[in-house]
RNA sequence: GCGCCCGUAGCUCAGUGGACUAGAGCAGCGGAUUUCUAAUCCGUAGGUCGCAGGUUCGAUCCCUGCCGGGCGCGCCA
């Protein structure tokens, strides 16, 4: 890629004037944010020249005059206060987009070290339906995963599933005593949850049922078979409706490994723990202090209550163990909601005091807020279902798809489903993760603007014209990059290694999304400003290959969001 | 009380690892098509980038304080 390119020569170039440089100090090229002077930038000289107390200017050119690019750039200058500019040759453009119409990866490079990664994302609870809040851990942890694995890493999804929660004293009382097993045929979920609230709402009347409730459950972990069973017949009702909704959404896992899978491992794991020192009783319950963390000093991490029975932490140590010994994982990712920052510093210094190295990251993201600017709140509170979501979007979808002309019914489903299902997801990844939002109907299904059906038209555009040529498809490397529309369009394709890297710097599908979103707009203006078809020879052959090009990034691109595309809309 | 995150156009949000006019979308206004299918394009209008200091040649971006909002802080997950 270019950046990288870029950097190696200006890095050498810095050698070659005989400039050290100071510890710590790496040289960047970033693609310009002012086009006017270049294609990419580095202020290397100026902040440097901070550093050394001498004048950037005479720096930048020291460097410069050392600076061998001509096979990359046809321009290089010095402007304002000490920026070296770059501006890209046509031919080095013409070879780079030649390359991404052949290259398997689209000139992405792969990188030098293939880790294996277990991401964890999405992590619904058994017995509830999926909501809104699901959207952010599961979109954002999907398109990680896509890219992680598209540059080269070895990537393991686990789906952590809510399994073995408080939530089922609740349930099996429920079952036991107003369970309406017709509508539990009809549909399981919606049933199991009417049993939870209404389960729920007598325990708030009457102090008796909560007993009987933590009783049943008490029996559950004891393993009695009348509720392991109903437990069982649970998981697999729910497992099966998840299965169909990851199946609508093309989320993929390749573990389901619940809360539950870990339950032998808790006891061995606290008394392991108790054993080694790192744990302690107090009060009656089993922690782990972090006395030598200032902020986390008065803050212990709770493995076992003073009743015995485990915690969220215990399950998630129990689990790293299993990521870390069986599956051999370099880095363990945890796309979960913000609110849970704190649990997860402390699981990390739980593990650090295990002597565990492996890399553990929290990707962390803001929170979907109802109207009233709060959470949505998912144990009491009503939020609005992922299902619902879905099929109104797909049916905003379908309205737009049936005024088109030349498309069958069985297409028009088909268009209408990737558009809608498209739209929701884009909706959330071309947002910061940090960001908290306000759920809006309109925003998450809009069809037009900075939207995904906006990104699958550019691509439906560039396969109409080759439709339309009929097999006639012989790119020749004969390029040659005149307009401005079109050397436009080279350089943002070209952009798309750089930006698929960054996505993994901070773990950040939104800047795929805004690339591909500028993409399509600058193919959209390309498109009216350059006529394909009725162009001629070299100019021709290049706009062609520039639309396949195109072609070829916005699907791959799309698809690292996990957005699917259509050959026509 | 302590900690984390956020505060950018009427609305919803990007962005900036320091450059002259801070970008999109929606909503508003004005244009473009007997087309390579307009879910498009072009133009126009709209912001003292929460407030106050500090560092710097230069800060919306870094530092400090404050204000506003959200979330978290021992037996839920």
């Amino acid at each position: 890629m270019f950046r990288a390119l870029l950097t190696s020569r200006l890095q050498a170039a810095f050698t070659a004037a005989g400039i050290q440089l100071p510890e710590g100090f790496s040289v960047s090229v970033v693609i310009a944010s002012d086009t006017r002077y270049g294609d990419y930038q580095s202020n290397a000289a100026m902040t440097l020249a901070k550093q050394l107390k001498t004048n950037p200017r005479a720096l930048a050119q020291q460097v410069a005059d050392k600076l061998d690019v001509t096979d990359l750039c046809s321009k290089t200058s010095i402007d304002g206060p000490g920026f070296l500019n770059f501006t890209l040759s046509a031919e080095a453009l013409a070879q780079r987009l030649a390359l991404i119409t052949q290259d398997d990866h689209f000139g992405v490079p792969q990188v030098e070290q293939t880790k294996r990664i277990v991401i964890d994302f999405s992590a619904p609870n058994i017995a509830k339906p999926m909501h809104v809040g699901h959207i952010r851990s599961t979109f954002i942890g999907d398109s990680l995963a896509r890219v992680a694995r598209f540059v080269g890493h070895d990537v393991i999804t686990d789906n952590h599933i809510g399994d073995w929660g408080t939530q089922f004293g609740m349930i099996l009382h429920g079952w036991k005593t107003i369970l309406d097993h017709e509508a539990l045929d009809k549909d399981p979920i919606q049933e199991l949850v009417r049993v939870y609230k209404a389960v729920n709402a007598q325990t708030k009347a009457d102090e008796a049922v909560l007993t009987t409730c933590r009783n049943e459950l008490v029996k559950l972990q004891q393993g009695d078979p009348d509720n392991m069973e109903i437990w069982t017949r649970c998981v697999a009702l729910s497992l099966e409706q998840l299965r169909q909704i990851y199946g609508q959404l093309d989320v993929h896992f390749d573990h389901y490994l619940g809360e539950s899978a870990y339950n032998d491992k808790l006891a061995p794991l606290v008394e392991d723990l108790l054993t080694n020192g790192i744990a302690e009783i107090s009060d009656g319950a089993t922690c782990v202090f972090f006395r030598d963390v200032p902020e986390l000093a008065d803050k212990p991490c709770l493995i076992r209550k003073s009743d015995g029975g485990f915690l969220y932490a215990t399950t998630d140590l129990a689990t790293i163990d299993h990521r870390i010994n069986d599956w051999m994982a370099d880095e363990i990712w945890y796309v979960v909601g913000a609110p849970q920052e704190l649990h997860f510093r402390q699981l990390f210094q739980v593990a650090k005091k295990r002597g565990q190295t492996t890399r553990m990251q929290h990707i962390a993201f803001g929170s979907i807020l109802g109207q009233d600017g709060k959470m949505f709140k998912t144990r009491s509170g009503e939020s609005v279902g992922l299902l619902e979501v879905l099929d109104e979007a797909v049916e905003r979808a379908a309205a737009v798809v049936a005024e088109r002309e030349g498309l069958t019914d069985l297409e028009k489903t088909q268009i209408a489903e990737v558009i809608g299902t498209g739209a929701v997801k884009y909706a959330e990844l071309s947002q910061h993760r940090m960001t908290d939002y306000k759920f809006s109907w309109d925003k998450m299904l809009a069809l037009q603007g900075n939207t995904a059906p906006y990104l699958i038209n550019a691509y439906v555009r560039t396969k109409s014209i080759f439709r339309k040529l009929d097999g006639e498809v012989t790119l020749t490397p004969d390029l040659t990059i005149t307009e401005a529309a079109e050397r436009a369009l080279a350089i943002k394709l070209a952009q798309f290694a750089e930006t698929t890297h960054d996505v993994l710097l901070d773990f950040r599908p939104n800047l795929l999304a805004s690339y591909l979103y500028e993409l399509a707009d600058t193919y959209h203006s390309f498109y009216e400003a350059c006529n394909v078809l009725r162009s001629e020879g070299a100019v021709r052959n290049t706009r062609l290959t520039l639309c396949e090009a195109t072609s070829r990034v916005l699907k791959a691109g799309l698809g690292l969001l996990g957005i699917r595309t259509t050959e026509r809309m």
